[in-house]
DNA sequence: TAGGTTGTAA
DNA sequence: TTTTCTACAACCTA
């Protein structure tokens, strides 16, 4: 048992229920000053006062602790983000904010004090003051109504845009809730031409909804005008089924008994209700009327949608093949469409027997992001996005046995299909045969009328020939209908190849999980129409203030380039630029000292090269093992089942295959020594990894997430942009300039002048390779190169017009030589070492080897082949 | 069973 | 200050 007694979640409930309703009246009711505020944090302050004493010391200790830790590192470095005390103000808090234009004219209400809410008129953007007593509820209604922008601890800057406030309509809230509430938080009137962008953005958002019933499409909307408008549209019009002439007319729905499994109503009410006063309520005609009371977007923010007012629903029916040329066209004309699945009165598709694992709780923001899916009693299409380890399969879970439905669950690689199976069995009462895998390997379907399909998307949109089982399967994919699609890492949808598989499956729901929403290009958007909304989107530092996920300290370590590697990097294309800032000894040093330090310290360690040969180099060098794209499958697995449990192996070198289609053991400490360009959703991939450790609740513990940058390159910028993400959600990067004692590590790596420059030869004259190979046939020089390359160098370094200009021939023949020596030294001595130990395969040690090299032939002619 | 090919993301 | 190559999954073949 923890030590530490949380009131049950049903406590907590009932007292934000009670602090949800002081909201309404913030002003003089809740006269809180903002300094007794400050300290107490506000989350667990109607639990045991002991409790959250103890745990508010701990965490300051903490956060002492991991400043401290990190100093030690610090000589002279200067420090960016958080900044932990405020320190004297000359300006208000806000005041950065505003720069550019000063609003101070504007005048602010009397009791402004408690009211937590600036904003920007002409930009529309709301800056929250997380000290303010209402803080709490202003983020609550905050994260719905808008984008979050940026999260630092104290100020939480949001946007108001059309698609936030759409994604604030769909999930129940009316645009006087909005303007209203607006009104109470902020601390100056709202400004007029912001409630007229509110008013205009909202007018026809979520008019108009997409129902699945009894297996017709129905388009429905509340307001019969906007269905005349949607009928005469020349596109939609023409669209509507023949012979349903009459607009058919039913009763809105209600929450009613519906209960989402894991919450703690869950316990008491079960499924007692189901099929109660939801079930009755289709067959009333509205008891209507304009019941618009304030409280009703208390109720929606609290979960509760225990709406009053039951307003007439109309509707006339489309064809399912145009359901996707009415989704885009609504949302041309500007009224973005809404899917919907009513699924509790679904009597066509057969019901799943599953249900959560009793005594399964469900955290109070996986519950919060599903009541924002079940709110009205149906399952609304969007996307949740939690960080990585804070259970969003879990919430996928849950959202299936919510629903009851044939469920097809998209990943993006096989092995997290097996890890969403296996969660499912852990989590739900599933038969082990309903659910079935769809992979390359399996093609299993489950046994009886409904189940749930786990696969990955390629397997889905594949174009290419399709095995003659493959072929089947995608038949029964196509062919049924499904109650709820899963979609894991949504971010991957909007790509031209996956968006295919909305079209291809029809299911009546879709719930899109992921922890970063973020793609470099401009397609993120394109999941509003292909999805639906974003419904929920956690505030990552909250996560980890309360323990869900890890605590992480971040760091970025600025290494200098010795002279002779920055003239070549000045020199070199920038191909050559991205190997030699990574192969920087500086930054190998740091690496090598870091790892010792943490391993020291009991860490486990993962270390992140996007580049290839200098993965390599820093693993075999640092008698490390690493798995990167070429490495075999039972290798891999060996290799992670010894960084998992083998006390030995604490430190792991990983490619970008990390990012994505591994299934990390738990690592407690993380280096990046190479990065692909500005991918802030890589780097928060990344960080991801770190945060499900579960020694987060000890004492003392943080994680570490380090970025090693060399100096002065561009590695600089890049590293900036990828940060962003993180940044904005709260996380301070502490840069590092000097490594404190550095020197005295014990054999660190390239120390004295010559062994950095013969790095440096090696890495050019490596890289090199493939443009001589270029020149030359690999019968020639392919095989013979691995073993004497002494001879066959000169030659291409004279020949090669190119790049011949770097260096003379000589020296680079002379460490050429001693170079490979080593290379094959360590490379014995590395990876393999672990094979021995796991005595597997008698070939293993020269297998392995060659297999190494022939990898890197193929990928050089490979690049070769797509140059020439 | 491994190795090669292709298509795709980013 | 801009961009890129690497690596994956599926499928096929010897």
């Amino acid at each position: 048992m923890p030590p530490k007694r949380k009131a049950p979640a049903g406590q907590a409930t009932a007292a934000k229920a009670g602090r949800t309703s002081a909201m309404s009246t913030p002003g003089p009711a809740t006269p809180r000053s903002v300094e007794s505020l400050a300290v107490s944090d506000g989350d667990d302050d109607l639990d045991d006062e002991d409790v959250s004493e103890e745990q508010k010391q701990r965490e300051a200790m903490l956060s002492k602790e991991a400043d401290e830790f990190v100093s030690k590192f610090t000589l002279g470095g200067k420090r960016l983000g958080g900044n932990n005390d405020l320190g004297p103000r000359k300006y208000d808090a806000a005041t950065p904010f505003f720069r550019k234009r000063d609003f101070s004219h504007l005048p602010l209400k009397p009791d402004h004090r408690n009211r937590p809410l600036w904003i920007d008129p002409d930009s529309c953007t709301i800056v929250l003051e997380r000290f303010n007593p209402l803080a709490e509820q202003a983020t609550d209604f905050l994260i719905t109504i808008a984008e979050p922008k940026s999260r630092p601890t104290f100020l939480h800057e949001y946007a108001l845009t059309p698609h936030s406030l759409y994604a604030a309509v769909s999930v129940g809230l009316r645009p006087k809730d909005i303007i209203n509430t607006l009104e109470r938080f902020l601390k100056t009137a709202l400004p007029d031409i912001v409630r007229r962008k509110i008013e205009e953005h909202t007018r026809s958002f979520g008019k108009v909804k997409l129902v699945l019933k009894h297996n017709k499409y129905f388009v429905e909307s509340a307001d019969p005008e906007v269905l005349q408008i949607l009928l005469k549209d020349k596109v939609i019009g023409p669209l509507r089924v023949q012979g349903s002439d009459r607009l058919t007319t039913s009763a809105a729905p209600r929450m009613g008994g519906l209960v989402i499994p894991g919450t703690q109503n869950a316990a008491g009410v079960h499924q007692a209700n189901l099929g109660g006063p939801g079930g009755d309520a289709q067959q009333q005609p509205g008891a209507a009327g304009d019941g618009s009371k304030e409280d009703a977007l208390l109720a929606a923010l609290n979960e509760d949608d225990d709406d009053d007012d039951r307003e007439a629903i109309h509707s006339f029916e489309i064809n399912e093949d145009h359901v996707e040329t009415v989704q885009k066209r609504c949302l041309d004309i500007g009224f973005p469409i809404l899917e919907e699945y009513d699924f509790r009165n679904d009597d066509v598709n057969p019901n799943l027997e599953i249900d959560l694992r009793p005594n399964t709780q469900i955290r109070p923001y996986q519950e919060k992001s599903l009541s924002k899916m079940f709110g009205n009693g149906r399952a609304k299409s969007g996307i949740i996005v939690l960080p990585c380890g804070a259970g969003k399969t879990l919430v996928g879970i849950t959202a299936a046995c919510t629903i009851k439905k044939g469920v097809i669950v998209l990943c993006t690689s096989s092995m997290s299909v097996v890890q969403w199976r296996q969660e499912f069995l852990k989590w739900s009462n599933i038969n082990p045969d309903d659910i079935a895998v769809f992979t390359a390997e399996s093609k299993n379907k489950f046994s009886g009328s409904t189940g749930i399909i786990v696969t990955t998307y390629s397997m889905v949109t594949n174009s290419r020939e399709r095995s003659h089982d493959s072929k089947k399967m995608m038949d029964f994919l196509r062919g049924r209908e499904w109650g709820l699609m899963l979609l894991d890492e949504v971010h991957v949808v909007p790509a031209e190849m996956f968006r295919r598989v909305i079209s291809s499956i029809k299911s009546h729901s879709k719930l899109g999980l992921t922890a970063t929403l973020l793609r470099e290009d401009d397609k993120i958007s394109h999941l509003n129409f292909l999805i639906g909304p974003k419904l929920y989107e956690a505030n990552w530092m909250e996560l980890s203030q309360q323990g869900h996920i890890a605590k992480v300290q971040c760091a970025e370590v600025w290494c200098p380039m010795p002279t002779e590697f920055y003239d070549e990097y000045l020199r070199a294309n920038a191909r050559m630029k991205r190997t030699l800032y990574a192969m920087n000894p500086r930054k190998f040093q740091a690496c090598q000292y870091l790892i010792n330090y943490h391993e020291a310290r009991g860490d486990k360690i993962i270390v992140f090269s996007d580049e290839l040969y200098s993965l390599r180099q820093y693993a075999l060098k640092l008698k490390k093992v690493f798995i990167y794209g070429g490495t075999s499958q039972s290798e891999r697995m060996q290799v992670l089942e010894n960084f998992q449990h083998n006390p030995e192996v604490n430190t792991l070198f990983l490619s970008k295959i990390g990012d994505t289609s591994l299934d990390l053991p738990e690592a407690t400490c993380l280096i990046q020594i190479s990065s692909h360009f500005g991918s802030r959703r890589q780097e928060a991939q990344r960080l991801g990894r770190i945060l499900r450790a579960k020694r987060r609740n000890d004492e003392g513990f943080n994680a570490f997430f380090y970025s090693l940058v060399s100096k002065d390159t561009q590695e600089m910028y890049y590293s900036s942009k990828r940060q962003a993400f993180l940044v904005d959600q709260g996380y301070a990067f502490k840069v590092i300039t000097q490594l404190a004692n550095i020197e005295k590590t014990p054999d660190l790596a390239f120390a004295t002048p010559q062994e950095c420059r013969e790095l440096l030869q090696r890495t050019l004259v490596d890289n090199e390779k493939g443009a001589e190979d270029d020149l030359e046939t690999d019968d020639l020089f392919g095989k013979p190169s691995r073993r004497g390359p002494r001879k066959a160098l000169p030659a291409p370094g004279a020949g090669n017009g190119g790049s011949g200009v770097r260096r003379t021939a000589g020296t680079l023949s002379e460490l050429a030589g001693g170079q490979d020596m080593a290379y094959i030294e360590q490379n014995k001595a590395a990876n393999k070492a672990l094979k021995a130990a796991a005595k597997k395969k008698a070939a293993g040690g020269g297998d392995g080897q060659s297999k190494f090299f022939k990898q890197i032939q193929r990928e050089k002619e490979k690049s070769r082949a797509r140059a020439g």
